[in-house]
DNA sequence: TAGTAAAATTAGGCAACCCTAAATATGGCA
DNA sequence: TGCCATATTTAGGGTTGCCTAATTTTACTA
């Protein structure tokens, strides 16, 4: 007559969750040395886990193969990335935290904050659907807004673009593109891009911009009229 | 040529920590049994974890005697408590929590947030002396306001008094003291006291208040004109 | 198709923390 | 002063989660 499901996951849990989750958003499995890469461990700690997590029923491993979510591994994810962004979101907009410094924070926090807390941040925010980065917050049944997004390189010359999310988590990476005037909601027209991984040029307001290959692509954005 | 301290402390050291600093405000250094009471821990796990910390330099333990903290171990403590009573402090005001629920999201919060944020939480509220529940709040160089207080039970009949702590963290206790309307700031004239630990009476603005021995003895008042 | 480099797993260990059962020290009382 | 109940410590074990070294599997290439 106890709970039917412990339900708890430890704070390595719930990062690997949401690290296999980032991984096969590609659509392919995870294998054991993108989770090694991505969380900064050992292969063999990964493999030891996933047998672990497999045995959980929160992912199918299909040994040497790779690792996907279940429904239950997925809904774990979803979860602590509501938490991750909504703290991001709270502690840029109410405590005054810049967006290049809020994701280490929440990387503790995540696991530390109760569904209440979670509930009462977002609600003093008023609910909103992404976070700083412009990554969207999945809402509490696991759906969540997805945008169809560009990334900046593959933008036609010529066609006016608006900055919806930064796809990274380094705080130097995020600092220069905020030097430069960029942050999501910002406006802008590709003047050129240059191939082979060339530079793009953008104009931003009255200043002219040239960015290289390895931030634009970070730079995912929407193009009014494409993809309506 | 790495950090002189790794200065780490773990959530377990930390709550520890606390802890011993709790129990051996009344002089007496800490037993076993104490500790393991206080945490809700098997006496051998104490003893091993004693063991451990007193390697590591954060208290001194005579054995059979029990265990005193050193001045590291204190900081480590005051650094805790100081984590714990911000946030308490910040959820009751920024975020609609009450007083008697704070308690259980602020144990696992100390150990997640970072200087910064706490800080900035601090900032946010105006630098607050006390908490909530009238505890205060250490000064990040470990000192705090030390104000004189008196038991209710120890009030003479007659005197006037401010309610300044309520030393519990029991929800239910603690939402029977609001629905008295007692909480920290409250002023009350003590009506009756019976001997034997029976209840105190009070004038509370124009009702009163029949308190028993067990609650009484939680709230911890200033008595004006007393002790000077 | 055999050979091999890379990827993954298995083997073996370690530290932090927790537990129960057994042994031992302590302090008070007869 | 010696005995005994109680407090404390030691012994032995379990889980989580990480590591390095050794082994095995896979997939690509010659
Ligand atoms: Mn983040
Ligand atoms: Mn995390
Ligand atoms: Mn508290
Ligand atoms: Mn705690």
């Amino acid at each position: 007559m106890t709970a039917p499901t412990a339900d708890e996951l430890t704070t390595s849990v719930e990062d690997y969750l949401k690290a296999i989750y980032a991984i096969t958003r590609q659509g392919h499995p995870a294998s054991t040395s993108d989770i090694a890469g991505w969380l900064g461990l050992s292969a063999p700690s990964v493999s030891g886990m996933v047998k672990r997590l497999a045995g959980q029923g929160l992912l199918e491993h299909r040994p040497y193969k790779g690792v996907e979510l279940t429904a239950k591994g997925r809904r774990g994810a979803l979860t602590v990335l509501r938490r991750h962004r909504i703290i991001e979101s709270y502690l840029v907009e109410r405590l005054g935290y810049s967006w290049d410094s809020v994701h280490q924070e929440a990387e503790r926090l995540e696991h530390a904050v109760s569904e209440v807390l979670i509930e009462r941040m977002a609600d003093a925010l008023g609910n909103p659907e992404f976070d700083p980065h412009g990554d969207p917050i999945p809402r509490p049944d696991g759906s969540m807004a997805e945008a169809t997004s560009t990334p900046m390189p593959d933008i036609a010359v010529g066609q006016e673009g608006v900055l919806r999310q930064v796809r990274s988590n380094d705080a130097e990476q995020l600092r220069f593109i905020a030097s430069v005037g960029l942050k999501p909601g910002a406006v802008f027209t590709v003047l050129g891009q240059q191939p082979f991984h060339g530079p793009t040029t953008i104009r931003l307001g009255d200043t002219e911009q040239v960015i290289g290959h390895q931030i634009a692509s970070l730079l995912w954005c929407e193009v009014p009229g494409e993809q309506g």
